[in-house]
DNA sequence: AACTATTTATAAGA
DNA sequence: TTCTTATAAATAGTT
């Protein structure tokens, strides 16, 4: 658009930069603008210029942009811890983004008017409810890391097994060793190989 | 641009809101690009689709998203604080603004999916929510039952007060009744009503 | 800030 | 989805 095509390059005279900077900032929050209403999206926006001043925009079903942020939060969160352990990465990444979705979804649904005053019969079946939630959190919790320690405890009894391997080996050297200083001292080569250093 | 004007407004017809989504996202992601790289400006674009995913651009001349959050954060916060000393009200209206978003969060977690295979981190995080909701809740209850109690204390004070002017009366009716058997027999309607029965 | 000649984005159709 | 194309919208260069 504009007369002329544009290279997507750095411009280096200010002014130009300048002038550029407000109309495309312009067209850039619009664009977010409209995105946002007609498909019903959240975005955030974030934009500092040049010369360091803020630009924002966020859209208006999120309250306040730290929400956003939060939110955003939690989510790239999952994803690094997932990364981090290295196991079938792009099932957990497929898992972690089908739970977005799920509480995405448990939040249209499970919005409740504040302004209401709830009866006492109504507050204990709330809490019941909530009572009953957390146990099944706390039993999956524990399951969790139940199998994780498994999973430790095991890693643990290898490397046992490991050290007990090489400390065997350890002392055949050394007893190896102090034949070799009253023999020849071509023995060292010898025990290199049976360690593996090759 | 395209065949005809478009309301901006949200889209009705799932199909086309997700076409539109693809398109205009692609097309915004297009130009946060670019005038970053014309202006040389530092930017940061979280959007979350209308099904809960999450697409993200910013800068690479900022490392970490991380970053540019916490440079927008302090930046704000020296906003908020400077608007804080000039505006009582808005302080207030961020308080219950911030309670509301509390609630709303809690609610948000109030039902877990047994299907799903949640990782431990987000376990704690389901904890932590319904842990924070069943103590608003228990608060709420005790509120009310003290409400509950106070009145029927007064109830019982006021239930007291009356049993004892009855009782007064009852005397002064068990005085006259033996003033009375010596005397006449009209004297009981009389009783009655002074004790009000009518 | 405003104005246009152009380029670019995209709505609708395939 | 993905491509095509007619058209609306954005904007580069200019005033």
């Amino acid at each position: 658009m504009g007369r002329g095509r544009m290279e997507i390059r750095r411009i280096e005279n200010p002014t130009q930069r300048q002038s550029t900077f407000y109309k495309r900032r312009d067209g850039l929050f619009k664009k977010a603008k409209e995105l946002s209403v007609l498909c019903d999206a959240d975005l955030l926006l974030i934009l500092f210029s040049n010369s360091g001043k803020l630009y924002e925009f966020h859209t208006p079903s999120v309250p306040r942009t730290k929400d956003l942020i939060e939110r955003y939060e939690t989510v790239t969160q999952n994803k690094v811890l997932t990364d981090h352990c290295m196991q079938d990465r792009s099932a957990e990444v497929g898992k972690v983004e089908k739970l977005c979705e799920l509480l995405e979804r448990e939040l249209r649904f499970m919005k409740v008017d504040e302004g209401q005053d709830y009866t006492l019969p109504v507050l204990d079946m709330l809490e019941q409810n909530l009572e009953a939630a957390i146990n099944k959190v706390r039993v999956e919790k524990d399951r969790k890391i139940h199998g994780e320690m498994y999973h430790l405890q095991n890693v643990v009894k290898d490397r046992q097994q490991e050290r007990y391997g090489l400390c065997e080996k350890l002392s055949n050297i050394q007893v190896l060793r102090e034949m070799g200083v009253e023999g020849s001292t071509g023995f060292t080569n010898e025990l290199d190989l049976k360690l593996g250093f090759n």
